[in-house]
DNA sequence: TTGCAATATGGGAACGTTCCCATGGCGGTA
DNA sequence: TACCGCCATGGGAACGTTCCCATATTGCAA
């Protein structure tokens, strides 16, 4: 492999004059600069990482934690990062990160370990420690969080508008003369899900419609939880007219019991869900849910990082984005 | 940032000492590598992976290239490349790669560019002049490719057998009393899909039922053309009682089609897909598909590479993975 | 002509490792 | 006592850049 005394002795010049033509920075005579750009050429002369890495400290490379790539919600923000990144001349490494909140850290310590330049990291579940330190690491290395809050944190982040699309939803439903709308709780250690009931809450509340108990599930982000939630819901003596859940996955499940109970969507029982996953497009019937930009936030949670990289003198930023219903056979 | 020097001076040895103990190489007092631990404990050193690259010309980091994150069938594969590479110190650059062929390789070059140890390489479009450039590329840097056979090259691969797979499909198609099976192939500049196809020949062959051009169609991997290719076949005067189709993503543009033209699935009309995507266990009615051993075969491409990295000088080796069926409602 | 700014180039230290070589102490054996 | 081998440590070059500083050349105005 060639390297920059090769092409500085072929040209006959020295390497201080090769660098200025590589790094694009200083005086250099146009011919000269010709000449070494094509002995470059020639030589297919790739500079050497380590050793720019060793003296500028950056590695051209970002670094990202998802939860769980095989969620296409991930997979299409990563599509977006990608292209952008790359026409930065970025690459990047993705770390999986186990959902139990630990192994974010250590993930985010491998990544620091390799002097990355950014980090782009989804975590949902509360966890100050965590956050505390990622103020810290921000100073030296910009962070931006993703698709969740980080409320009283000096974090740079970017999220959707979770309870402003619930409730419009719900409003929604309130409309098309649905009266007893039950809603399936996620774990309320995810402060995203959280804000969605509350959306759904406020919903009611300015409709006048008392918030019944009976009609309120928790579960887990699954689709078996959604149904076995719906079954729950189901069997109440006063049935609901409404399902909304706090994730697609969830109501996917539900609308799998009702179809298998032979229940009439959506005139007897209808649902919405939150995500506009590709899966909920498939369902059947097609599911109503609330999607987020997913091209806007992941292209702002790049742009943004690159921005950051290059000035890193910035006040922190919160970008929310609002959300939109897509309205399809399922209500 | 603490540094081998600093680390050093704090203990009283040279930095030869704590390299010795950093890289565990070469003699080492006891007592003088305990106090050298603890002082790297206590400043949360951490190798400076510029300078070891430097001298090494190792990154600890391998490159992956995937033509399309979206799918879950390569994020599941990712999950378990990063698990196994995380256990052996290794972080991952994910590229993703154009469907256009020639992005491939400047996703390669942008690899190597950074030193990486390895590549796992998901390429499906036959390239003779990237096979080529893998070939030698594959003498300095080991490369893996996956899902996809090379053959009449001297690369490692890892792919299921999938026109067995295909066959056997077909065949319990037949014993199932179906007797004009429609073959929805893809496009034959995919190697993969091409030997699929020749499964679904050779089953029709051996049992002696001809193969009727009408009952082949061909077209794109997607959902639309799945329902296009469904229209199809079922406006033939001569319908026929099963389509395969060569990919999970296909077969459920089928499905659609089917249901939303009131076909009895399976009794008139048995679908059967390839691949065993989520969606096709949660698709209207469930598909009864082709799997791979998928994980088997994403820990094989990674404890391989992993192999390669340590010791480069093995034979090539092309591993075969036997498929399984996946039977469900829609045959 | 002189002087000064702008342009053009070279020399060499520094970045943080690894690794080869040198040196010294110590114990055992002849 | 002399020699050798083993363990323990230190010194310093090298990896390929960048970047500061020094020097040389040019152009132009005073």
């Amino acid at each position: 492999m060639a390297n920059i005394k090769d092409i500085a002795n072929l040209a006959g010049v020295s390497k201080s004059t090769v660098s200025r033509v590589v790094s694009n920075n200083g005086f250099v005579k146009p011919e000269t600069r010709e000449k070494i750009e094509a002995l470059m050429q020639e030589l297919n002369y790739k500079p050497n990482m380590f050793a720019k890495g060793m003296r500028t400290n950056k590695s051209q490379s970002i670094g990202i934690v998802f939860p769980d790539l095989t969620n296409p919600f991930f997979a299409e923000w990563y599509k977006v990062i990608d292209t952008i990144s790359r026409k930065n001349g970025y690459l990047n490494y993705i770390c999986i990160s186990d959902p139990k909140g630990e192994s974010e850290e250590s993930r985010i310590d491998d990544l620091l370990a390799r002097s990355i330049d950014g980090i782009i990291l989804f975590s949902y579940t509360k966890n100050e420690k965590l956050w505390k330190k990622l103020e810290n690491i921000s100073s030296v290395t910009p962070v931006i969080c993703c698709d969740s809050m980080f409320e009283g944190y000096n974090l740079n982040a970017i999220y959707a508008d979770g309870k402003e699309g619930t409730k419009k939803a719900a409003e929604f439903l309130i409309r098309l003369g649905k009266k007893r709308i039950a809603y399936i709780k996620g774990s309320s250690d995810f402060e995203v899900v959280k804000k969605r009931y509350e959306g759904y809450c406020q919903a009611l509340k300015i409709n006048n419609i008392p918030i019944e108990k009976e009609l309120i599930v928790e579960g887990e982000f699954t689709k078996d939880c959604g149904k076995l939630a719906a079954e729950k819901l189901m069997s109440l003596p006063n049935k609901p007219d409404t399902i909304m859940a706090s994730t697609d996955f969830m109501a996917i499940g539900v609308l799998e019991y009702l179809q298998e109970n032979n229940f009439n969507i959506p005139e007897e029982i209808a649902v919405f869900g939150f995500d506009n996953l590709q899966l909920s497009e498939t369902a059947n019937p097609p599911l109503s849910t609330i999607a987020m930009p997913l091209k806007d936030m992941a292209e702002a949670s790049i742009t943004r990082l690159m921005s950051l990289i290059e000035n890193p003198k910035q006040i922190v930023e919160q970008r929310v984005f609002d959300c939109e219903l897509k309205i399809r056979k399922s209500t």
